[in-house]
Formats: C-alpha cells, structure tokens, sequence
DNA sequence: TGTACATCAGTGAACGCGCGTTCACTGATGTAC
DNA sequence: TGTACATCAGTGAACGCGCGTTCACTGATGTAC
C-alpha cells in the first residue's frame, strides 16, 4: 500500500464499494455513513463533499446496480437466441445470478426503501431493466393464441413476482436452510410451468 | 381515559402492538424500543421488564403474525371446499389478504431479519403456516398424472414465492404506482397460469 | 379483619456510545500570466 | 519556466441527539397469619 496521499483521488467510488461491503454484511439497516467513511480509510466528515447523505448514497449504489442489472438481463436476452422461451428462460437465470453475486446491490436495489421515483436518474435505469423482462414477455405473446393472451406487462410481473420472490425467501443465509431445493432449481421449474400454462411449452418439455 | 395507574397491567401487549405500528409506519429500521415505550406512554426503563431487547420484541411479534397468518390460512384453506385447486386458490387469496391488512407483522414476519429458527416456539408457528400450502399442494398432486408431478414442497414453494414477490413489488407503497394490475388481480392470474401449467386446471377454466 | 411483609412492575436519573452534521481549517492541485 | 492565486478535497474538533442499558428506588398488589 502506498503512502496515504492527502487526496484520495477516487473517493466518491470507494465509498460506494465500501457501502455495498457494509449492506452485505449487516443488511441496509446496519449501514451508516460513519462506518462507510471508515472502511474508506478517512474521517467522518469526507462523504459529504460526495454524498447528501445516507439516502444520497443508498440510491447511487441502487443506480449502479439497476445498470448492471440492466446489461446483464439484456445480454441473457440476446443469448437466449431467437426463441422467446429460450429468452425468458435465460433472463431469469440472469435475475438469480445477479442476485447471487451482487447481494448488496440487490439489497439496496429492492430492500433499501429507495424509492425508484425519488431519482429521475433511478428511474431511467430502473425501467430499462424493467423493460427487458417487458420485451421478452412480448415475444411470448406472440405465440399465444390471441383471445388467450395476457398483457405483456402483466406477464413479466409474475416472472419478475416469482424471481423476486425466490431469491428473498430461499437465496439468503445459509443454503439448504429453508428448501432443499436450490433457488436455481427452483426458479427454472417455477418459470418451466408457468410457460406451460401459458401454452408456449409443450406439455412434455 | 381513566387516571394513569401505577402499573399498566397489559404492558407487554400494549409494546407489542406499539412496536407493530412502529414496524407499519417506519419499516423495520425505524423502530426502536424507546419508541415503543414512549408509544406505550411509560418510561423507556418498562420494556425490559418483559423483553430481552429489540429482537426479542421483533422475535415476538413475528410469532404472533405466523400464529395468526397460519388460523387464516388454515381457515382458507378449509373454505375452498373439496376441490384441490379452489383451496390453493383460496389460500393465494388469504395470503395477499394478510400482508395487507397486518403489514407491520407481515413485514416483521419476513423483513426485519429475524431468523425463524433462532427460537424454537418462533419456529413451530411459521412451520405450521408453510405447512398448510404444503398440504394444499400434496392435494394437487393427487390430481397431476403420475409421471409428470413435482415434488410438493417445491409446489407450495412456488406459489409462496410468487405470493411474496407480489407483495413485495406490487402490494406496497401507493397504489398503481408500480403495476396496472391490483395485486389481488396479479395472484390470481398467476396462480391460474402456473395450475394450468400443472395440468390441474382446464385449458379454459 | 387487620397487619406485616414479600414480590412485582414500574420510575427516573445516569452512563457511555455512535451517529449525523457543521465549521473553520489546511494541504494539494491546476492554471493564468 | 516560475510565481501567485483560486479552487478543490480532505481534516479534526465540536455539537446535539437519541438510543440501549443499568441502577437504586418506590408505589401497588398479593398473601400468611
């Protein structure tokens, strides 16, 4: 480690990553700016030069976080080829995997009590990822026979429902604790059946 | 109101219930016990007569909401009548109907972070909840082709998860801010969808 | 029925703590000329 | 290329606040005899 220079450089960021450290570890109660500032190696009052305060903070790591989201749900999107199953089926896998792997985004994201509307900004990347799921529930509909067909929007919102749903009560704490399935499993049949209902997988997928 | 006596007589339940809407008002964050004991109207030194601390009256409160969401869930479940489908149906229905009319033990019950199997008696009530959805989906399955049923418990953990993802996304806040759809409407549909896609629900129920 | 006494459920003062926030300050950096 | 100066990004001391928790206490209640 160098000799600690007198301006930090890039302080804004490293306040950023140590809040996502500190809601990962301690849930979005336990987070406050002091702690953040510490673990950033400087004195309590440095935040305020980046950050209105704890709410300031929370949303820009929500931000970035919507933005991450965002690109990862849309390459799942396009990789999930030209079938629209295939699609959703990727996007869901991505929903997870992000879950998994930026738990404190995802908290501060969905568990923070952010308000998506306080935030023009949020707000913009927040929809963007929304609207993947949107676009790949377009695609279902499509091969939906027409009076059968539910609104897209209400569609993505019981994929995004159940996702949502699965990482909050079975992909925290320790695995195994509360189902013996593992949320991965779970999701894909989840998802798997609900397609069938809607009549875009055959019965025997 | 009659003169203040020198005890409350019904102190532990009065916190109880001033720590609920705590809960309701401020989210799990906001609550602290000097709070509830000012809501109590007694000194901030009363509560620690009944409660180990913050937790503990958390803890308990959970308890409470398992207790009552299993009686109606159970009772729900009871209502539909003989048909399998119409009681998980009716289950779904009493699930939203919980988180939104109890909203402070719904979110102690499942966001405060009080772990279900850190007390014993905590974790009988909520086993006895999850365990009617469970019941109901041991009763699908009865109607599911051999072959083609999946497990119960990953059933009943479907439509939990969707039930709480709903709540979660769509049942708080104001109302319409966040979907079209009313919550209530959002369950139904999906719930039909997935039974559909079970193969226990006619292709135009 | 009255009295003495144990027990219970509260009080209120006190403490240490960490937080959020403000403030005058200072060291480092960038730039006009 | 050097110097003066403005601006920027931090410091650290200070403040008021509410919280959790402890403590000796006291008023009310129950009960033995």
């Amino acid at each position: 480690m160098t000799k600690r220079a007198y301006h930090h450089g890039n302080l804004k960021q490293t306040l950023i990553e140590a809040t996502i450290k500190l809601i990962e570890q301690k849930g979005p109660t336990g987070f406050t700016i002091s702690q953040a500032a510490k673990l950033a190696g400087v004195s309590g009052a440095a935040p305020y030069r980046h950050f209105k305060g704890r709410e300031d903070l929370i949303a820009e790591v929500a931000k970035q976080g919507f933005s991450m989201f965002g690109d990862l749900l849309e390459y799942a999107y396009a990789k999930g080829g030209g079938s629209a199953v295939t699609s959703v089926e990727a996007t869901g896998r991505a929903y997870l995997a992000f879950a998994r792997k930026h738990p404190g985004h995802y908290i501060a994201m969905f568990e923070s009590g952010v308000s998506i509307n306080s935030d023009p900004e949020l707000a913009t990347v927040a929809n963007r990822a929304i609207n993947v799921l949107v676009k790949a529930a377009d695609n279902l509909a499509l091969d939906i026979p027409e009076g059968k067909r539910p609104p897209s929007t209400m569609v993505s919102q019981h994929i995004w429902a159940m996702s949502h749903g699965i990482v909050e009560l079975y992909a925290r704490g320790e695995p195994g604790t509360r189902s013996p399935f593992s949320p991965e499993d779970l999701l894909e049949t989840g998802i798997g059946i609900y397609l069938r209902g809607l009549g875009v997988l055959a019965k025997d997928h």
